[in-house]
This record gives structure tokens, C-alpha cells and sequence, in this order.
DNA sequence: CCACGGTGGTAGA
DNA sequence: TCTACCACCGTGG
């Protein structure tokens, strides 16, 4: 056993989303709707670091939910990352609510001008929404382009953003 | 290798 | 505008 997961739901008036945590960090997290935890995959107590960083996750989740810029959010645990794909996440970063770049323009911001379209793959690839806003990243025509977790949830979250900033 | 995308830009209808 | 087509590039098989 080299590496435990621990699953810990998110409670939110969009629904439960679920957090799933390794010793590193928070690995990953997925939108209300999966299939269920099972039970014997929520331990009654978590330790005391977990706990810590799912208030963390929490928090910036309703936050983020809400249009609202997140507070301090847990450590990530992005190992089994490419090192492209790490680049195209730190990048997303930056992007704060209510803004949006495109994917050509994080291409170039880190140092791949022509990479428009890998990009694309690793924000689809990235295990961690809302927390990495990859939801900020639109086609260079200003059109939605893609999202994993369903347009819908882009379209909702860049909605209160926008509402939140005053529009 | 090869195929597949959350792209982008161009050309024509 | 919408469609067709093509160059581009990191990933995974």
C-alpha cells in the first residue's frame, strides 16, 4: 500500500461534490452526480492533516461555487502529472474570477505559442476543477470551447462570476 | 508510429 | 455565419 485515498464529500447547494486526498495533498475532485461514495470509502474520522486541508477544499469550493475568489486552498497533489500539463495548470492559476484567456493565449504564456490545442487536452485533463479553473479558458472566437465536467457547469460558474463582479 | 482531442486560422458558400 | 480543411502538439496505445 504506497499510496492511501481518502474520499470526503463537499456538501453545496449545486450538490455533493467529492474530494479524494493522498498523503501529498488533494488529488482530485469531482462534481456532484458520479456515482455515490460507497460508505466503507468515508471513514468516520479523517487525520487531523486531511481534516485540515478538506476545510481548505470546502471553503474554496462554496467560494468558488458562489462567483466569489477563493481563500487559501489545500496543498495539490498533482504527481502523476506531465510536466506540460503542470505548466498549463500553474498558468490557470492566474486567471482570477470574471476573467478568461483563451487557450492559444496560455500557450503563449508558457512559452508554447503553437501548443493551442495541447492545451486544450491538459485542462481536459485536469483532476482538480474549480480549484485549477480551467472553466476560465475559452476558444480564441470567444466561444465556450470545451468542459469535462459538462458546459453546463462552465456556463453556470463564468455566470456568477460575472454576477459577482457586479454585471 | 498512429490516432485523438476542451484549438486556431483561412477560404468559400 | 456556417462548413470544410489543415497545420499544430502533447498523450496514450
Amino acid at each position: 500500500m504506497v499510496n492511501t485515498l481518502l474520499q470526503a464529500v463537499i456538501p453545496t447547494p449545486d450538490g455533493p461534490f467529492l474530494a479524494i486526498y493522498s498523503r501529498a495533498g488533494l488529488c482530485a475532485l469531482q462534481f456532484p452526480g458520479g456515482s455515490a461514495p460507497k460508505p466503507e470509502c468515508l471513514p468516520k474520522t479523517y487525520p487531523p492533516e486531511v481534516q485540515s486541508w478538506h476545510e481548505l477544499t470546502v471553503a474554496s469550493v462554496r467560494e468558488i461555487l458562489s462567483g466569489r475568489p477563493s481563500g487559501p486552498i489545500p496543498p495539490l497533489d498533482l504527481a502523476s502529472a506531465t510536466d506540460f500539463q503542470r505548466s498549463v495548470w500553474a498558468e490557470l492559476r492566474r486567471i482570477g474570477p470574471g476573467q478568461t484567456r483563451s487557450y492559444a493565449e496560455i500557450a503563449e504564456a508558457i512559452g508554447r505559442p503553437t501548443a493551442a490545442r495541447a492545451v486544450g487536452a491538459a485542462c481536459g485533463a485536469n483532476p482538480i476543477p474549480l480549484l485549477i479553473p480551467c472553466h476560465r479558458v475559452l476558444a480564441a472566437n470567444k466561444k465556450l470551447g470545451g468542459f469535462s465536467g459538462g458546459l453546463h457547469w462552465k456556463r453556470l460558474l463564468l455566470s456568477r462570476e460575472r454576477s459577482w463582479l457586479g454585471e
